[in-house]
RNA sequence: UGUCCGAUGGUGUAACUGGCAACACGCCUGAUUUUGAUUCAGGAAAGUCCAGGUUCGAGCCCUGGUCGGACAACCA
């Protein structure tokens, strides 16, 4: 197998980096901004940064990007390092923008000796006013002319706390008239008389995102600082500031970020959700959250294994959640251990089956994997199988149960209905059917063919468990205009529990790593709210297309 | 009126220095199947935003348009 996968255009750039000379090896970062749980387009970026590194034999570094103390915050620290892990990485560092605040404000006093930078005492709509339009140049602040020492005195005074929230800023002496707004005199820092998760109350001043990100990467020597799209127009800033600092050369490149069909991807948006109580948590698992699809069932690989297939470009994009199913269930259906459970239960009685009469059945753990091993399934006289299995008028390609009709229960018996039993509504309570004896499975010598198989549990044994039903949490397919209030997008039957199903007694050696095919209804994982006596499945994708012939048939 | 980014089947991503537009999801057909799943075989679907140009030859190069997105937080 000499077949070449194709490069993205970021494989392209390293490729060539590394065959001139240009880098021995690369360094690349992943940072995340704690002010909430990581997503999955976050995935995307781990899968990209730390996927690249690990293919051109490079490092990647963690680092959170905490120069906003107001909405950062050491939970949010905790649960990325944990989502990183768990989606398989490790980082080579663990740093913080924090780690630099020194450094950079070094970086601040040395631009401002160059005559790069001012503390203006505007205020931020004056300021707002400064900037102009894209189309229409900006004006000089008042205060762009002070003096380098008196521009250092006041700095200092900045740091020293002798100034209230907003009343002076640090900007970059940039271009007021460029056409790029990014390059009209940026704010550099700014006053928050905040509490650091990190740093605690040792700082009143704080960096802003462009004084920040590119003299981190260049303390770090980020060779390709990979970023989204929407800070292509930072680049030119990123580029002055390390320019006129004379630090390492770190380059940005941007890639475009993540969208699926049927979800929010803005931390924005999903806090709303948290914080108006739309879902439980950042870990409900509805939520496009790593916590949140983890505890849907959702595999590290299968996501890693999405992550590749929608590869990296900078057009815009927005991926069908069909593809991310695809991969869960492709990885599912290889590990997934095979359980009997039926949702709506209707009576079966095998009436030529002896009355107090047992046995029992086995069946495979898992056909796709061979040394999975097999499972015990306890049959009697009285059974339950699903509702939808049976038609009292089936239509024509209708395979399964119907009056006089056979089918086979999986891995046990074909049987026969006989009589549907009704109540005075004319509601089918109950079928009474007949077995064929020398069909038992895996010595079926009864010669017929059936083409139905159902599951079903025996009554007797029957293991009562609760099951959550989750289905998307929007009704439309692009979240695109739904801006701000997004209630009237939401479903309100993306939630549905169901408690009293029926399980083999199998389901009783669950265990919260593995993950469960219910025969013909999809696949699920325990959630970490079960408790020994009451055991409570989330369901991770339906299986696929399972009646979708039929529905097109009928 | 500006600057920057982008445009290839329904979706996403490819196509080495110009050389028969490929792969995956989805869809359709058939086979196998004690899960209508899985697996397997096959198929339909774009002629590459438009108009010119260069060339034996253009999705790739040139010119001019069109459309979409980003940019005016003391957020990142």
């Amino acid at each position: 197998m000499t077949e070449e996968k194709s490069l993205n255009f970021l494989e392209e750039i390293i490729d060539n980096d590394l065959k001139t000379g240009k880098y021995k090896s690369i360094i690349t970062r992943f940072p995340p901004e704690p002010n909430g749980y990581l997503h999955m387009g976050h995935a995307k970026s781990i899968c990209l940064n730390f996927g690249l590194a690990l293919n051109y034999g490079g490092k990647t570094n963690l680092r959170f990007d905490d120069t906003n103390p107001v909405t950062e915050e050491t939970e949010y620290v905790e649960s990325i390092k944990h989502d990183i892990k768990w989606l398989g990485f490790q980082w080579a560092e663990e740093l913080y923008a924090s780690d630099y605040f020194e450094k950079l404000y070094e970086f601040a006093v040395l631009l401002i000796k160059k005559n790069l930078a001012y503390v203006d005492d505007s205020t931020s709509e004056e300021i707002a006013k400064q900037k102009g339009t894209p189309t229409q140049p900006g004006t000089d602040s008042p205060f762009r002319s002070r003096t380098i020492e008196e521009n250092l005195t006041l700095f200092t005074d900045m740091r020293a706390g002798k100034y209230k929230d907003g009343e002076k800023v640090l900007r970059a002496k940039a271009d007021m008239s460029h056409v790029n707004m990014h390059m009209r005199d940026p704010i550099m820092y700014r006053i928050k008389h905040a509490h650091h998760h990190r740093t605690g109350d040792a700082w009143c001043i704080y960096p802003m995102y462009d004084f920040a990100h590119g003299q981190s990467d260049a303390i770090e020597n980020i060779t390709h600082s990979i970023c989204t799209l929407e800070f292509i127009p930072h680049r030119e800033l990123y580029d002055w500031f390390i320019k006129n600092l004379e630090i390492y050369p770190s380059h940005q490149y941007e890639f475009a970020r993540l969208n699926m069909t049927y979800t929010v991807m803005s931390k924005r948006k999903l806090l709303q959700l948290v914080n108006e109580g739309h879902v439980s948590g950042w870990d409900d698992p509805r939520m496009p959250t790593l916590s949140g699809v983890r505890r849907r069932g959702y595999t590290p690989k299968s996501i890693r294994e999405f992550c590749d297939k929608i590869g990296v470009a900078k057009r815009e994009n927005l991926i069908d959640v069909g593809l991310l199913e695809f991969c869960v269930r492709e990885d599912l259906n290889k590990i997934a251990l095979r359980r009997m459970v039926v949702f709506d239960p209707l009576k079966v009685v095998i009436t030529n089956y002896p009355e107090g009469k047992s046995e029992v059945l086995t069946g495979e753990e898992n056909p796709e994997d061979a040394n999975s091993g097999i499972r015990e399934i306890p049959f009697s006289r009285e059974l339950y199988i699903e509702q939808e299995d049976f038609m009292e008028n089936p239509p024509k390609k209708y395979f399964r149960l119907a009056p006089g009709q056979m089918v086979r229960l999986k891995s046990a018996y074909i049987i026969k209905c006989d009589e549907v039993i009704k109540d005075a509504n004319g509601k089918v309570t109950e079928l009474r059917c007949s077995y064929i004896p020398e069909s038992r499975s895996g010595s079926d010598t009864s010669g017929i063919n059936v083409k139905g198989v159902i599951h079903w549990v025996s009554a007797a044994t029957a293991v009562p468990i609760e099951v959550r039903l989750y289905d998307r949490l929007f009704k439309v397919e692009d979240l695109g205009e739904a801006e701000g209030d997004f209630k009237d997008y939401l479903n309100p039957e993306s939630l549905l529990v169901k408690t009293n199903v029926l399980a083999e007694p199998a389901i009783h050696k669950a265990n919260k790593d593995d993950r469960y095919q219910f025969l013909r209804t999809g696949y699920f994982c325990l959630d970490p709210d079960s408790t020994a006596d009451k055991l409570i499945f989330n369901r991770t994708v339906t299986l696929r297309d399972m009646w979708a012939k039929e529905a097109k048939k009928n």
